[in-house]
This record gives C-alpha cells, structure tokens and sequence, in this order.
RNA sequence: CGGGACGUGGCGCAGCUUGGCAGCGCGCCUGCUUUGGGAGCAGGAGGUCGCGGGUUCGAAUCCCGCCGUCCCGACCA
C-alpha cells in the first residue's frame, strides 16, 4: 500500500483523490425509495448524488466529475466558434425583471428573495443580464457579432420537479448569447451553434433528434429542440420515417390526407341532445346511428393575438393544436360571444357572424360530420363542407399521430417520446429592442438594434440522459468522453497477498504518472463486492490485479460497454491504456 | 393547483387492522475465520417512529391539524 498522505499530480480535473478508501463514496445496494427513473436509481445507488430537497441535488466527488466533464466538453466546443466564457449574477434585483414584463409572464417560476439591499430574484435565465451587459459595453458594428456563454446554477420553482435530475428546482445550465448586426448575421451564428449542439451531443454519445419547436415564453421565431429519445421524456416529436424532418408535436404538422370520400346526400338535421357538452356523451347519444368520435367535428373556440375570434376545426377523435398567440375561449368569452354557445359550437354560420373559420385538411377528407348545433343542447348531423359551412382557412391544426404523412414527403411519421436535452433559439430583437435593450451604430453612423439569439443546455439534465441511455442490469456504463475516471483499477486479494498490494499500488502509481485518470479501489473488501461496484460506477475499462493474473504475470482487462474481457502482460499495462503499445 | 400513495437508524422495509419493552435485511464498528462475481460466526454502535395537539393508566399504532416525499394530471426557458 502506498504512504497515507502521499501527494499525487493532481489530474485533469484538479483533484487528487483517485483512492476508493480516500474517496467520499458510498453505494448502496438498494436505490433511494424515491427514486423513480432508472437514471435516478442507478446515479443515487452508484453515488454520483444524492438529494437534499425535492429537486435539489448534491453531487459527491465522483458526479462531480461527471458534471466537470461534460463541462469541458461543452466550453471545447464553445471556444470552437469563438464564444467567450463568463459569469453572471444569480441574484437578480427584481426591477430587472419588471423592466422586461418577466416577472408577469414567468411568475410562477420566478424564485423571489427579499433582503436588506431589496428584492430580488433568483435568476432562471439571464437574457436580460447579459444583454444589459453587452450593450453596455458594444457600442459600435466594428464590434460585432459577439458570442458569450455562462455555465452557472439557475432556480426555477417549479411546479413538480422529477425523475431525479431530469426536472429540478435547482439546475447547472449553460446558456450561451449571440449579438449580431443583422439578421443574416444572426442565422450564421444560429448555425455555428446548431452545428456545435451537434459534436457536444455527438461527444456526448447521445443519440439525438434536432427538431423544429414552438418559442413558448422566450419568443423569437426560428428555433430547434435537440431531443434524445427516452421512456422518461416530457416531450414527444414526430419524425419522418423516409426523409430527415421532425418537430415537436407541439409543432408537428401533417401532409395533406388521402383523397376525400364520396359525395353523400344526407341533409343537415338538427337534434336535441340534453346534458351533452362533449364528444363522449354526444357519440353515446348517436350510439344507435353508429357515430363514433371520428364522424364529429371538433370544435374549438380560441381568441388569437388581436383579441379576435378563431374556431378551429379537426376530427372529434383529434387534439387541437393551439399555435402561439391563440388563446382557448375562458368563460368570459363566451360571454362575450354569445353565438357560440359553450359546449354545443358548429361551423355552420360563423364567417356571417365574424367568426374566422380554421380547418386542418383532415376535415375536408371526412364528412358529413356530426357537430355542434349552436344552439344550447342541440347537435346537428349530415354537416357537409361547401353547403352547410366554410372554412376561411386551411392549416395542419390537428395534433399529428403515429403514421399520419409527412408534411415535406408524404411518408408515415413515427411518435417518439423523448427529453428535450438542449434548445437553441433565434431570437430576433425581442430583448434588443424592447427592455433592457441593446443597440449599436452601423457603419453609416445610424443606431440600430442588435440580432441575437440564446442557446441552452441542462448539464445536469444532460448527466441523467446519458445515464438513461448508458446502462445495464449492472449499473451505469459511462461513454468515455464523459466517464469520470478512464480506468478503474481493483486489487483482488491485497490483504492477504503483499505482492498483489504492491503490484497495484505501483501500477496506481504508474497510471497516474502517465496521466491516466485512475481510480483504484484499494479497500479491503472482496473480490465480488469489487467487481460489482466497478460494474455500477461504470468507468469504461476495469482493471483487475489478483494472485491468479499476477502467478501468470497479467492483469485481467474488461470493457465495461462491452463486457470483453482480456489479460494484458504487467509490463503493458500501462502502454496499453495510454494507447502507446 | 386537482387526484392518489407514502413518511419507522445511513439505505430498503415489517410492525399500525386489534394501543402494552421498536424489529428485520443491507451498510457501519471490534475480534476470529474466510477470500476471483455483493462471505461466515460472535460481539457492538446507531432511531425525539416527520412535526404539533388530542383520546388513554399507557400511542409508531386511534382522532384532528400541519409539514415533507413520490406518482398521475395541469404547468413547463
């Protein structure tokens, strides 16, 4: 064994402590009855963190060094496209935010903090920090595009956070801000980024899905969710099975569906249908004419940015899908609008009384529908388009579903349920032009408005996904970009062989003098408790020392991925782990 | 915020129905024996049974209130 105290090189990361005896380890054979997701079981028994709150997470030493890893990876290929690293408050006096209309809007997150200088807020997100910061500080086109990123802790309280690090109230987030002098300059930045998100997900090992969003509170126009598939995703996205198109469900849209049934003759008939406001109970009602929630229209009433009416049309058996700006009917607008009549709307009429009328195709397909009759506890059958009703509009509304066409290539879409691991944004001047705003003076002396865009990634999220999709029934199998440790050394049987503790106390040694992150498990524990924390820890290649391997002159090698397993000469050992063999 | 479940040593759980010395497994400490895939024996440390109130001779157990945690939903840069 190795001197107590003995110094070693500190290692990439700036930490010495490469000893399991050393270390503040400990696993746990059983997971946290909390624990819910397999990340969160498997990072909670293998000791990469441990909860002190709901959605507040402490990370020992070894998730640390994860977190660290990812960390570098990210500023690698930051640094790539030439943002500059920086940090930002936390603490955020409230004004701030009421400046930029925030504190309504985010509300319900905003962490608020009262103290002797005044209120404040902790920051959930820092755009308008940081574009205080670079406009005060740019002030002429010379300077930019300007790119510059933080990697820093941020608060949300939120609602319910979950599955371990997946949705927290207390969250490592790296956010990234580009300042451009146009709005061409402005997609070029979007691009380097979109193109970095890449190689860091790529490095990450992550098997990802760029796919087009909605803005949601943020704002801006283009933007793109990187999104890993996972059983323990909040969001789901349609993607094409034939060509490269995907987007959120939220923003999915749909091709144009098969070609519309035969013409029928059955006229427009009014029934009375008491006590049914919804699709079930109206398709019970109808039950003995065999309607099912496919024959009815759905129809939902929504007020858009202008405050004007909107009704949307899809098939009863379909969800709406409501597109920023519109707003669904409270009851206040329904009182507001008395022809349409809560729980009872048709098509039939609206346009005349200035109602705008928007269809997804998929309602010129079917038909003649069952629907609302506008009138309280009536419904009207055999509603056909073009004689009963028009439509102002047609647009993909409808929530898309598994095998629905493409929109760019007709093929059938898959549903994929995934986390939304990053998310990148063209903002536009939503922030440069309003409060705090930023601006500079173009080359013709002129002050204009800054182009920016904002650009996430949840570190700790990304931690958990990457455990999600890297295990067994052993425990976690880190990719070795992000492992903690590269080798994880055991020493089988060093208590009762003195050759077998100086074996591998001098290739320990060895390792580390040649710059291999190492951990070595120099307890005194058994063979079999050894191999199984090593299968739980994860780290990519295990290194075994025991009298067996050591009567023969070898050391035994497994790939933790892989499970392969080999015996390398002692001599070798550590050329064979540098890659100079 | 609505619905459900659960709070008992560091972790996982039993005990609660029917009130009567606070238990089990893992982990931890000491000793001996073991030793190549989560060892055995012996001894030991560690718990205001989430918190407060009530009922009772007596409450982990029954009643009331509060807090916390997880799941489903709503919400979600």
């Amino acid at each position: 064994m190795g001197a107590a105290g003995q110094e070693y090189p500190d290692d990439a990361l700036g930490c010495r402590v490469m000893r399991a005896t050393t270390m503040l380890l400990q696993t746990l054979r059983e997971a946290p009855g909390d624990a819910e997701a397999i990340s969160h079981q498997l990072l909670a028994r293998a000791g990469f963190l441990r909860r002190l709150a709901s959605g507040i997470y402490s990370y020992p030493p070894l998730g640390f060094r994860v977190l660290r890893r990812l960390e570098e990876i990210i500023r690698e290929e930051h640094a790539r496209i030439g943002a500059e690293e920086l940090l930002l408050p936390a603490l955020h006096p409230r004004e701030v935010w009421r400046a930029s209309g925030r504190d309504v809007t985010m509300d319900e997150v905003l962490m608020r903090v009262s103290a002797r200088g005044g209120d404040f807020v902790l920051g959930p997100t820092h755009e308008e920090v940081v574009t205080a910061l670079v406009d005060e500080q740019v002030s002429s086109y010379r300077e930019l595009p300007r790119l510059v990123y933080q990697i820093q802790t941020k608060f949300r309280d939120e609602a319910r956070p979950r599955f371990g690090l997946l949705r927290t109230r207390e969250f490592i987030m790296k956010d990234a801000y580009s300042f451009d002098a146009s709005a061409d300059g402005m997609r070029a930045t979007y691009r380097a980024f979109y193109d970095a998100y890449c190689r860091i997900f790529d490095r990450c090992g992550l098997p990802y899905t760029p796919v087009e969003a909605l803005s949601g509170a943020i704002g801006g126009d283009v933007n793109h969710e990187f999104m890993v598939p996972s059983p323990i995703g909040e969001d789901r996205f349609a993607s094409c099975t034939a060509c490269d198109y995907a987007a959120n469900l939220e923003a999915a849209e749909t091709g144009a569906p098969a070609a519309p049934a035969g013409a029928s003759d059955e006229g427009l008939v009014e029934h009375h249908t008491p006590d049914a406001p919804g699709i079930d109970a109206v398709v019970e009602h109808f039950a003995d004419r065999g309607l099912t929630a496919a024959g009815m229209l759905k129809c939902i009433a929504a007020v858009d940015d202008d405050g004007a009416p909107v009704v949307l049309l899809v098939p009863g058996d379909r969800e709406a899908r409501l597109e920023g700006g519109l707003r669904v009917f409270d009851d206040a607008d329904f009182e507001a609008h008395p022809s349409l009549v809560k729980g009872y709307i048709g098509p039939m009429g609206l346009r005349e009384r200035g109602v705008r009328v928007v269809a997804d195709p998929l309602v010129a397909a079917g038909g003649p529908w069952a629907t609302g009759a506008n009138r309280f506890e009536h419904h009207v059958t055999g509603a056909t388009l073009g004689r009963d009703f028009d439509v102002d509009e047609w647009r993909s509304v409808a929530v898309a579903r598994e095998a629905d066409p493409c929109p760019r290539c007709g093929a059938p879409l898959d549903i994929v349920q995934a986390v939304e691991a990053g998310h990148t944004f063209q903002l536009g001047t939503v922030y440069s032009a309003g409060a705090p705003g930023a601006t500079f003076v173009d080359e013709d002396g002129v002050e204009q408005v800054m182009w920016t865009g904002s650009y996430g990634i949840g570190v700790g999220r990304l931690m958990a996904v990457i455990a999600e999709s890297h295990h067994d029934e052993h425990g976690l199998a880190w990719p070795a970009e992000v492992a903690p440790f590269a080798v994880h050394l055991l020493s089988l049987g060093a208590q009762r062989n003195p050759e077998v503790a100086e074996r591998a106390d001098a290739l320990h040694d060895a390792l580390v003098a040649a710059g291999v992150e190492v951990l070595y498990d120099d307890r005194d524990a058994s063979p079999g408790v050894k191999f199984a924390d090593a299968d739980l820890l994860g780290i990519p290649t295990q290194v075994a020392i025991g009298g067996k391997g050591l009567a023969r002159g070898v050391a035994e090698r497994k790939d933790r991925a892989s499970g392969e397993r080999d015996e390398i000469p002692l001599e070798d050992v550590v050329a064979s782990l540098t890659g100079r063999s």
